[in-house]
Order: structure tokens, then sequence, then C-alpha cells
DNA sequence: GCAAATTTGTTCGTATGTATT
DNA sequence: CAATACATACGAACAAATTTG
């Protein structure tokens, strides 16, 4: 009684999957048809079913059937610059900046709220602990399908200073990295990008369509721009599903894509 | 009616989990207590705790019990390098360079197969699809917790041409674009890293002590090392778990850690 | 070292609810 | 509205892993 029927069946219908038997796409028998074909209960079969949906082989929907998932052409993002671009910030300050599938990436109005910085923003903007910082989030599309979230902090002081539209909801078309420049002197000369991987909450399942459990990860990526005195000016903080985002990072002399 | 009976005791579960009244660590009652307070059936409460698993938030240890898991702190890798230093390669020729904890990083023997080109490397490698390869393969600890595997592809070529040493399993101490180039000339001028989240495979279940269904993600890196013409000369698999890594990118003039 | 107790894991049967066609 | 298919829930029994006495 080495492995459990449950896990029989699974690896049964993985074969099958893995083998392209089961195409993409491809509606599995249903469980009343797989019941009697492996001689198993329902319930024992409905375990099977489990197991791969963890695995992220199988998705269920309610009233049509099991089908095989399909793996979605991803999306790629790189997250470094040309040489020599990088201390300038030019117009390629996106954060995010080039993405596949030539199709027109699109940003949401910009919700700006001003808050005492939460913990994680204090210490990554190494800050005092009771400053407050100006919040701009943002969601962005690519066609129509929901590409990523992104918020990013600045101290509000910066908005005191002078930089005024940082408290503004419309987008700062030639990015804000060229906008503190002019208004207060403040030069980007190189960011930080820590990456981390875990599951959504229910803000982020809901936006990207995916569901609810752990079993599709997200990015988040933490960017940490600095100014010529080494000190941190803004935190920029990315997530997008790992099921259909690749991201790229390039060193040195590459040829282009 | 509204959210199912797993789910209210699930959410009841993580409320107490995220407010940290459940420590990490710490031991949930067990299933047969669960089920006389919440009034369900034992295999209800077995569902709640099954969606707090794919969560991430409980592991199950069979004769144990259920257990709020502990967040790892992790281990930090940086995939650039100081400006300046990237064409050279030099000595920092490791694949994933700073590690946190300041504990000692050891790597296996190195397992060497010569084989035909696997479909992914020759696109990678733009080669021909009759080519053989010579790949690399490596397991690295960090302590003695695992921390990666890796494997690198070079063109059979290479080796033909004088590089004996990567037929060897021997370590290549000095580092293998340092070799390359005193051996034959090619320098390596920048690469390019894919970064990519998948679930573990069995193997790598097994090597990281992670579960095998697919709740922990990971990631899975692929550098395209290119020499002075352009030309793909090595590409490095990594794959190492999400819940305890931060891959860090740098890019510009950015203080130390 | 062994046996008992405890705890989770597997499997069955059954009934009813909900979503989709 | 009816048929189909997955979702939730209960109860029961035995198996396997671990700890305790």
């Amino acid at each position: 009684m080495g492995t459990p029927m449950y896990r029989q069946i699974a690896d049964d219908l993985r074969a099958m999957i893995e083998s392209e038997e089961l195409a993409p796409g491809q509606q599995l028998q249903t469980e009343i048809e797989l019941r009697d074909q492996y001689g198993a209960s329902r319930n024992t079969v409905r375990d099977a079913i489990k197991w791969l949906t963890t695995l992220g082989l199988v998705e269920t929907r309610p009233g049509q059937g099991t089908f095989v998932v399909k793996k979605l052409d991803p999306f790629v993002t790189t997250l470094t610059r040309k040489e020599g671009e990088v201390a300038e910030g030019g117009q390629s300050t996106s954060y995010l900046s080039k993405v596949g599938h030539s199709l027109t990436p699109s940003t949401s109005a910009v919700r700006v709220e001003i808050q005492p910085a939460p913990e994680h923003v204090v210490t990554r903007l190494a800050i005092d602990p009771d400053t407050e910082v100006i919040s701009r989030h943002e969601q962005r599309h690519i066609g129509r399908t929901p590409y990523s979230l992104q918020t990013s902090f600045y101290p509000v002081e910066f908005a005191d200073r002078g930089a005024d539209r940082l408290r503004s909801s419309k987008n700062i078309e030639e990015g804000a990295v060229q906008y503190l420049r002019e208004k207060l002197g403040i030069k980007q000369v190189g960011y930080r990008d820590w990456i981390t991987v875990r599951v959504p909450n229910l803000i982020e399942a809901d936006f990207f369509k995916v569901p609810t459990d752990g079993r599709i990860a997200m990015y988040e990526t933490f960017r940490i721009a600095y100014d010529g005195n080494g000190n941190p000016m803004r935190l920029t903080v990315t997530v997008l599903p790992a099921d259909r985002n690749q991201l790229i990072v390039n060193v040195g002399d590459v040829p282009d894509l």
C-alpha cells in the first residue's frame, strides 16, 4: 500500500497531461466517469483532482468540468537599462520598462494617499518612524489583461519643498525622476531591486483574476531609488503574477532581445 | 449559503494566525478539538486546514499535529556586479555571488554530462539542434541547508578546442569565465538573466526538503552569458526555493548593503 | 525496545447545494 | 425548467506516523 489511490490516479492523469495526450485547454472526464474508470469513489477522484489543482496542472469550473490549464505566453519585463542610461533616469523612467507582445500598456488614474509611513517603508526609505509619506498607487493593463499593481512612496517633504504634482492624481508624464530633478534638484543615480515571491492577497487575486488560494504566486519587487548622496529617495513596490511574467536583468554588454 | 463553513473556520484561524494569537511554530488544536469547537465534522475541519495549507499559513505533520509555519529569514542573492567589474568576469564569477547569513557556502562535486542539447538549450545558446553540449551540474549548500541546484551548459566544441577541464568533475576554482578566457581567448562581456517562477519537480522537492505539492514556488533563473561578438557562450540554470530567497538587482550607483 | 495512545492520512458512502448549459 | 457537473458537508472506518508510558 505504498502510494495512496488518489495519488495513483493523479499521477496517471499527470502523465497524460505531460505527454500532451490531454492537451492544454482540453476537458478531463467528469468525476463520475473517472470514478467508474478507476473503480474508486467520487471523493477519491476529487482528491486526485485537488492534487493536480495545487500542482497548477488543471483547473475546475463548476457546472462545466475539469480542464488542463493553458500556460500563458509570458510578458517579459526588463529591470535594467542600457549602460550609461542608468544615472540619468531619462524618459525611460517607467518602472518596468520593456514589455513584450507589442500591445499598448495603459495606466489607471493614480490613487494618491498621504499617510504615516508603514513599518516596511520606514526601514527601506531610512526615514523617521513618525514621518508621513506620499503613496501613489496605480493599476496597469496590457491590452485588456491586468498586468501589474504598483505603489510608489515619497517623503511628504518633497511636496512641501515644491514638488506639488506628487500630490496630484494626474500622471507625471515625463516621469517622476525627471520631475524631481528639475523641481528640486534631486538626482536619481541608481536603484536596487529586491525580488521576492509570495501568495496574492484578496485584492490582488481579484484584480489579476487568479484564484484566492495560494496556488499562483506573485512577484513582489521593491525598488529603492538613491540620490547622489546615497540616500533613498523613493520606494516603488510592484506586484505581478508569476505564472505569466518573466523578469530580465542585463549586465554588461548584451545583444538586444 | 454565503461563505461555506470550511472557509469560515479557515478565516477564523487565519485571523488568529495573523494577529499572532497563534504564533509561528505554535501547534493548532487537534482536528477533533476543532471539530467539537466549531460544531463541524472532522472532514470539514480538515478542508479548512487544507485551505490554510495551500495558503502557506500552516503545515501538518502526521502523528504530531498542525503548526503555524515559521517564515524563514531569507537568503539574499545579488544578480549584478559593481559597475566596471562586469565585463571582466574576474574572480567573482560564481553565479549567485553574495549571500547573507555569513555562513560558508559549499559546493558538491560537479556532475558532468555530455549530451545532445535539449530543446531549450538549443534556442537559448543559439546552436544547431544536433550539437552536443557539456552540462555541469552542482548542488550548493549554505551551512547545512540546501541552497541551490545549478546546471551550466557549454558547447562541446569548447572542450575540443582545448578547454579540457570543462569535462572534468573537478571544480574550476578560478571560475569558468577566467578559464575560458585564458585557454581559448573567449571573453565574457555580459550576461542576461531570465527570472521565472514555477513549481518544484520531485528531485528539487527532495533536495530542498519542500513538499511535493506545488505550494512552495521555485525561482528558475536562466543566465545566458555573451562573448565579445554578441554570441551566447554559456547557459546557466539555477533553481532555488522562493520561500527563503530574495534576488537583488543593483543598477547605477547604489550604496552597499 | 515495545505497546498504547494520540494525531493526521486515506477511503468509502450518502445527501444536498450551486453554477452552467 | 431540466440535466449535468462540480462544491460542500456529514458520518464512519481503518491506516500510518509519532509520541508517550
